[in-house]
DNA sequence: TTGTGTATATTCACTGGTTAGTATACATAC
DNA sequence: GTATGTATACTAACCAGTGAATATACACAA
């Protein structure tokens, strides 16, 4: 039966997409994924050329859906700089207390393959970061910020720190402990009166 | 060849220790580890009931040292406890120019298997970052900070963030960014006099 | 309207290699 | 002569990727 093929490139993403995320890519077989999806290994070959052509595509898939979240949820929060970048933290620890939540898909992907630096998905992973991280450099910028690289780089950290750490420990509060730590360095940014933190 | 036993346990670890930190867990075969160890893997399995088992052991044989690296950097800066966390991250940062270097074994390994939420290589990685935790909130406890617990960890989502930033894009200045996030927040729960972060 | 060629899409069955773990035997020390 | 420790050789499963064949849709010719 031919004739669906970008549906069907679309279905394999998914597959792909739900089996790397939810048990990791090395851990994943070709064969499950061809399975998840309804067809043969095959057919996969057919639209991708390899494993990590594959697990490419499911990185991409993954970019602008994440950001445009972000974007929303800053976006949606009501009152100053600091409220709405802390909204995303907020929003975050939603997510993850998930049962199916399993961290962030491109930091577990570049840890599993770090012995692989040029491996595309992680070009592709550290591509999506620099996005956000241009974005919030934007925003900040925008606002007056005296050096909004920096401070988009320590909100990115504390961002994917708190992936990181929730990962470990199970445990969502960190994602609403590191939203508190983002206030604080951003207010510390805009010179607003101080406050012992919390 | 009978006899030796405890050192080759230890043998065993060390070629475990080099080939999961730099390939990954399920990259790494036992048979590679016990050729890294000169012995064959009948022999491995003789000293470790199955690969968990030695992932597990693996872990454990970085926690002691970890720890006690953090606290020598920590010592050994002179100047206040802004300062004196402030190196840490300039140390790890020195550390993560070192062309071997590949992030935080802890936090690749939970990563890795995070598919295995009881796994207790993964239980190894919590006690581990729990340990570090605890000791900078006794730290700053004895300093007298307001909320330890809550600027520890603050300072544990940088730095957990700034592993998983550095393997990524595989540049290291986003470790001393950390440390002046790092300081910005200690300041503020310090009190000091408020200064625009740089 | 009907026949036919071709690019697209899919399947079955296979290969060569790898892997965690084991059954069995052997060697050494005490 | 028994505990401990090591090696040889094996199993059963898995896995990324491929060779060869086939089915469909569609363009175009008759």
């Amino acid at each position: 039966m031919p004739r669906p093929s970008e549906p069907t490139r679309e279905r394999i993403i998914q597959a792909a997409n739900s089996l790397f995320y939810s048990e990791g890519i090395r851990r994943v077989s070709v064969d499950e994924i061809a399975a998840k999806a309804g067809l043969t290994k095959r057919t996969l070959y057919y639209h991708f050329k390899s494993k990590d052509d594959l697990v490419a595509a499911y990185l991409s898939a993954r970019d602008q859906p994440n950001l445009a979240l972000f974007r929303k949820w800053f976006a949606e929060a009501e009152g100053g700089l600091p409220v709405k970048v802390e909204a995303i933290f907020k929003n975050l620890a939603r997510s993850a207390r998930h049962p199916k939540w399993k961290g962030c898909g491109f930091l577990r992907t570049s840890a599993e393959l770090a012995n692989m630096p040029g491996h595309p998905a992680i070009r592709i992973g550290a591509a999506h970061k620099k996005k956000f991280e241009d974005w919030l450099r934007t925003t900040f910028a925008e606002q007056g910020i005296a050096d909004p690289l920096k401070l988009a780089r320590q909100i990115l950290l504390l961002l994917d720190g708190s992936f990181a750490v929730v990962l470990l420990h199970r445990d969502a509060s960190y994602m609403e402990t590191a939203g508190e730590a983002a206030r604080t360095l951003i207010e510390t940014a805009l010179g607003k009166p101080r406050r012992k933190q919390g």
